[in-house]
DNA sequence: GATGAATGAGTATTCATTCAT
DNA sequence: GATGAATGAATACTCATTCAT
């Protein structure tokens, strides 16, 4: 499908999707094309020769996020410990968003039909990860996987609003998200969970 | 220190910040100055003439916000449930937010410093509502007032992932947020809390 | 409908018009919108301000032109010698095109609507001109007013191809259309002409 | 002088003289020299191996035809009749130039001396069978070998205008321009004829 | 005071051309 | 020799901000 890239191309392919994460993460999702390129070390025609658009490029970055993250959940399913699968889950979730907001899984169907699959089987990975903590007795029943998909992104989106937050303080708020998610101490949650994102 | 602004212009001012309330509601933070100056039915000149900078505009939005919170925080403080005023200011919080996320908070600072201030007396009301929480027993002891600040905007950025949320969704996951910060199932929440924001 | 312009904004409208349309003849159809700002002596953006696209820019130079010479064809109509008659249009034709080509005629319907009518009238009012001047004698029978449309645009476009060329020069391969329209002398012209451009 | 070329390369320039004519003629003359290297199927380099310049490239496909019409010129130059040598003459111009339009005759000799002498000797060709029909009373005698040489490109260029345009419409154009070089009916050409292209 | 015209820095994107593989 | 990756100048267009009316 996609010939072998040659080496230094594969090479600033790889430069491109690191710059974009990071420039994206720190001047959010308007970083100009232009500085992308220039933290990559490359031309700005070269952005465009790999990604034909800014969106493709965005989306190539969600796709590897979402392609491993759904990967690591099929995995996990296989943990014995069902509760402690879902929580891992959530804490890599939230390590890799540290670095680039969940943000554009909002909008993903528009921008590409390859992403947009590939978070359908995310997403299902996730619901089978919940689904099986929650026979376990691990998580509130009340709550969907849909749901714990949302809080996912909690963490990360906490932190970012703390200056000089230390790499590790995500933890701090997943575990005030688990805890939420607890049968232990549940509340009735009032509307309905939405049926999808 | 601040002319009593003339009729006519008091109003136009209340009219653009309604206006650009909205339009960074639906259209998000980058809303054009020019749209917003047409959705309240004034030249686009008059916005400057009222707010030197878009950023002034935005700051000027914001404080609206962190003093009325601000106001109701302290009037909350003398109720006599703690642990129940507490949520109820937090769902006061997150429904507001609904309509303009909580982000410039983050930036306060470097923005205004009336809204600097303001934003001090804010976070000072809530640690204040937090603690006598905590003393009622309604809230874990392991989070801080800057801890429930950081959570309290939860609520309206996992619905902004929603495409059709209905308008009360956000109670849900302030239910969950909420669940959280309980003393039952409390687990140790690793990293300390920030000491600032 | 067009409200009326500001003294200074009309100025900077025809300054547009005329440097464009200076640009174009001499640059050709790929003239930069920057450069035609230069020479219209204004900044970039007020460019757009008038045209909010380079092709409104294009048509609304169009649009001039084509209403105007639609005008004159309507009063040619009028006069005593029918062969005289449109023979001076073809002239007058001839010389507004020295500065620009009537290339855009070409997809004029592609670019805007107003534009495309206004095309219509001026067609309708030739082919009327073509026609009373066939019945005086004065054109051969077996040209169709689209011919004589299409072959219009003639003498500037040689012309076009003499580097030094005097302002006249055009008259002279204009006469030569022109007796290539008379009666005496007519072969036959094998392929039917088109039924539309 | 130039050195015989290796059998492949020999062939990749063949390719790309046909490749680039046709995507010249279809896409007009901004077509993307990556379009033609695809079409030719070679690689983008190859192009700039063969034609250093895209202005090159264009230099040579003119130089082609502006050989072979001179070549034709010659050969016509012994043919019995004068006045249908000279009109079969214009047949094949119009024809060839079908695909591509005339106009870089215009600023040949820029681009490139070789193609500035071999349009000199393709002119001086002209030039004699004009004469020649001139002598033979088919031509007008007030027109120049230069004015034939003008009007030669007029039936591709009015034929550009018609959309569908079928495969020999350029027939009837051409008909129309030799009617207004014979001496029946011939007016006065007013300006004096160019003394050069 | 209000208006909207003017401005120009900034953005994504294209394309001829160069050069490492 | 051939390839296609890299480059950066150029282009149309947007928008916060300034200023003449």
């Amino acid at each position: 499908m996609t010939r072998a890239l040659r080496a230094d191309a594969a090479r600033n392919r790889s430069l491109l999707l690191a710059a974009a994460t990071e420039e994206f993460a720190s001047r959010g999702m308007d970083a100009s094309v232009a500085d992308i390129a220039r933290r990559a070390g490359v031309g700005k025609g070269t952005v465009f020769r790999h990604f034909p658009t800014k969106d493709d490029l965005i989306a190539a970055i969600v796709l590897d996020r979402v392609d491993s993250l759904a990967e690591l959940a099929r995995s996990l399913y296989q943990a014995p410990d069902a509760g402690a699968a879902l929580f891992e889950f959530l804490a890599a979730a939230a390590g890799k968003q540290q670095q680039l907001d969940f943000s554009f899984l909002r909008d993903a169907g528009e921008i590409n039909d390859r992403l947009a699959s590939a978070r359908e089987r995310l997403f299902a990975a996730i619901v089978a990860l919940v689904e099986r903590a929650q026979g376990a007795g691990a998580v509130r029943t009340d709550v969907t996987g849909l749901d714990v998909i949302l809080m996912m992104c909690v963490p990360s989106h906490v932190v970012s609003f703390v200056p000089g937050a230390g790499p590790e303080l995500w933890r701090r708020y997943l575990a005030l998200v688990i805890d939420g998610l607890r049968p232990e101490g549940a509340h009735p949650l009032g509307p309905a969970s939405p049926m999808s994102v």
